[in-house]
DNA sequence: GTCTATATTGCGATAGAC
DNA sequence: GTCTATCGCAATATAGAC
């Protein structure tokens, strides 16, 4: 099966803009990556902005629905953080950069942030935040907690893992098992600590 | 006390560069922000690069010896934490960059990222495995738990959360005691997390 | 659909006047 | 120490042959 001009661009520009960020990558560099001239970038994308573009949009795609499912799920509220996370876990592990693209446009954001990623980041916030909610109410959770710390606190156990392992190569090594491991371990010590000890 | 315009070139650099990352900023967009010319940024640090190399440096000279007192303090595992923690945000405080530069390089590395900032990073992921190691030797942690996934937990909870605040401003509001708020809040979280409840 | 050639702009860096 | 002017180069994008 070989891959066309377009697919290959699209995955010379997954990996060079994972590795250094929309204004760190030439079109000449991408265009040497994908194999091809460097001509074909506007001719299927319009420009190097909109080679972007598409890739922010196949990346971010599997969230929507990761999100849909684990909002309708009918589980505790327990149940539903570690099905989302072991999810989030098994997205990247078919979409290896989609962390990459998400703290790189939160820490350097392109003109596409409002436009395309805000809305992603703002449903697993509310998912997040909803779900440590119903946990307090349904006496899961401790009441002390608060919510929105609590809900940054997993968001940050989650992504830095992802972004941080190409720099613990040397300690840890990365499989996709290796993910959902630390994955389900942390989800492990965070639903601890926001477990309410003082009998149901 | 007028500043002159070494400095202002520094504190024009801390801004564009923790907002845009190093390829996103170019020598006359970084001399206009100064009120400089833009010659001078080659004159004083001899390339833009240079301009770059001389902020990395301001800002991760705090963590050095915020490591070493950490090291060398005579406190229980879990205080270590909170101190460890509560020094993070008061640093962040004097240093309000110095996580974006950091998440920066983990994400997409300069060429300054395996002689400068390496080190730093090693150190404290060394610190907070040791200080995790002690803690289970003691009885004070979950002997059930793995260290290094606990560490990248705790760094994960602390850095998120000072490179997502610009985007959660809405809900969240940002002062230096609120950031000392969260990061109080969401270590007590990590230990109650790791804590051994089995008796000591 | 893919190529070469090129137009145009903006880049980083430097020379040299002051 | 700061300025203007400019060099050389690499950037993106496009026109047009094939």
């Amino acid at each position: 099966m070989e891959k066309n001009t377009k697919e290959k661009l699209i995955e010379a520009g997954e990996k060079l803009f994972a590795l250094k960020g929309l204004a760190g990558v030439s079109i000449r560099e991408l265009s040497q990556e994908a194999g091809a001239n460097s001509a074909l970038i506007s001719y299927y994308f319009g420009s190097k902005e909109g080679l972007y573009a598409a890739i922010l949009e196949n990346q971010f795609s599997p969230i929507g629905a990761l999100l849909d499912s684990a909002a309708r799920e009918d589980a505790s509220p327990t149940e539903k953080i570690i099905s989302y996370a072991r999810n989030v876990a098994v997205v990247h592990g078919r979409v290896p950069f989609l962390t990459k693209f998400m703290m790189g446009e939160i820490l350097n954001p392109s003109r596409f942030f409002e436009p395309v990623i805000r809305k992603y980041i703002e449903r697993a916030y509310r998912f997040l935040t909803d779900t440590l909610n119903e946990g307090i109410a349904c006496g899961e959770f401790r009441k002390d907690m608060d919510v929105k710390t609590a809900a940054l606190s997993l968001a940050g156990i989650i992504n830095f893992y992802f972004i941080s392992r190409p720099i613990f190569r040397h300690f840890v090594s990365d499989s996709s098992a290796q993910d959902e491991q630390y994955v389900m371990q942390a989800v492990d010590i965070f639903l601890n600590g926001v477990k309410n000890y003082d009998g149901q």
